[in-house]
DNA sequence: ATAAAAATCGACGTCGTGTAGAGTTTGAGG
DNA sequence: CCTCAAACTCTACACGACGTCGATTTTTAT
């Protein structure tokens, strides 16, 4: 995505473009916190960054590649934090963890996961991204019922299938909580918190 | 909807603008079942109820009155069925019959059903009708909770919390079952009534 | 049969997108 | 310090989709 002049990412100093790029992410992000992603126009967003439209379609080839680069940006940085939290064994810490983990990212990138659950089946780039991400969320709760008992296999009733389930859960309950105030995130954790922990056999 | 000319809707004999405006209708759904809203354009509608661009503007006032007209259609035809559905005291029962239910309006008008959500935040209107229809579905979750002995409340671990999320749930599992084969359907619904069980209390 | 209401059409103005080409700034090497 | 290519920026344009308008034809009621 920087540009259409590959091999420059591995620059000593940085270039003037590799500010641009972020601004225009920023204020794109900016913007998703205000209006639908739809009722952002290119202009709005080169006008952000402080520059033409023209100018910015030399970073960028299209509205939604600028949307794309800012899911991958988000993206990894939920990657990059999960690989970051340490592994426990006990199932109850795990579960508190997880759910303390996806708290601070819809509280720090809440408009951003949004869009890209909106936009996961319109653009393909966006939909592999995301449905990565549910893909490595759903083999940690697998993981954790597992452990806890959960018989394995794919049926209705085991492990995978049920780890599908409550991530749907989670996701849809985080997208309506973070549209609304803070402490709704909370909340919208501690419930599902407890679904989760159910499902898996440990009732408090 | 119907027009901009009100007081049309209780005629002896049917006028032919009626029957367009569910030709208008019908076609959007085809659509729907192909591609998604935004890649849809009211020529294509127009065409496909064999009439002209500017003849359909005066059936309805823009692209999204259309297909909030359509999910209002289908919304009701949701409300209908949710009424004639005899309610059972017995909590298997009644959670089984809600689940059948599901299976069975999706597996008709999906398309319309996902295209609802995706826009229940963009158009205020559609917002509306499936935040009512969310309200609806939760509310009877909570009564089948509480009578199977879930404390009642609005506390994260209480009956009115974790029937949002369960609602949630299985509006995202069927919303991405339904985009792919037809028994997929019916294995969600196995899920989702598993952990529906299992919150409720009622392990098997 | 006729006049009002309903329905249809083609042409037009607008807005947002993405492209093209011309011009300006930056910085590494002579 | 000069030069030249790459990096960057801009204005102008073409296109497609939306929604509007007024003229015209078809239905319907009496």
């Amino acid at each position: 995505m920087p540009g259409h002049h590959p091999a420059r990412s591995r620059r000593p100093t940085e270039r003037k473009g590799d500010v641009r790029e972020r601004a225009i992410l920023d204020t794109c992000e900016a913007l998703l916190a205000q209006k639908g992603h739809d009722a952002i126009t290119v202009g709005d967003i080169a006008e952000g960054a402080g520059i033409t439209r023209g100018a910015l379609y030399f970073y960028f080839g299209s509205k939604q590649e600028v949307v794309t680069a800012l899911v991958a940006r988000t993206v990894e940085h939920l990657w990059e934090r999960s690989r970051a939290t340490a592994k426990t064994d006990e199932p109850r810490q795990a579960i508190a963890a997880a759910m303390q983990r996806t708290v601070e990212l819809w509280n720090e990138h809440g408009p951003v996961m949004r869009t890209a659950i909106d936009l996961s089946l319109t653009v393909p780039e966006i939909g592999e991204l995301w449905s990565h991400t549910a893909d490595l969320f759903t083999e940690a709760i697998t993981a954790v019922l597992e452990r806890a008992g959960v018989q394995a296999g794919t049926e209705p009733d085991q492990a995978s299938a049920m780890a599908r389930a409550l991530c749907w859960m989670i996701e849809r309950t985080f997208y309506h909580a973070s549209q609304e105030a803070r402490e709704k995130l909370q909340k919208a954790s501690s419930t599902c918190e407890h679904i989760w922990l159910t499902s898996a056999g440990l009732t408090a």
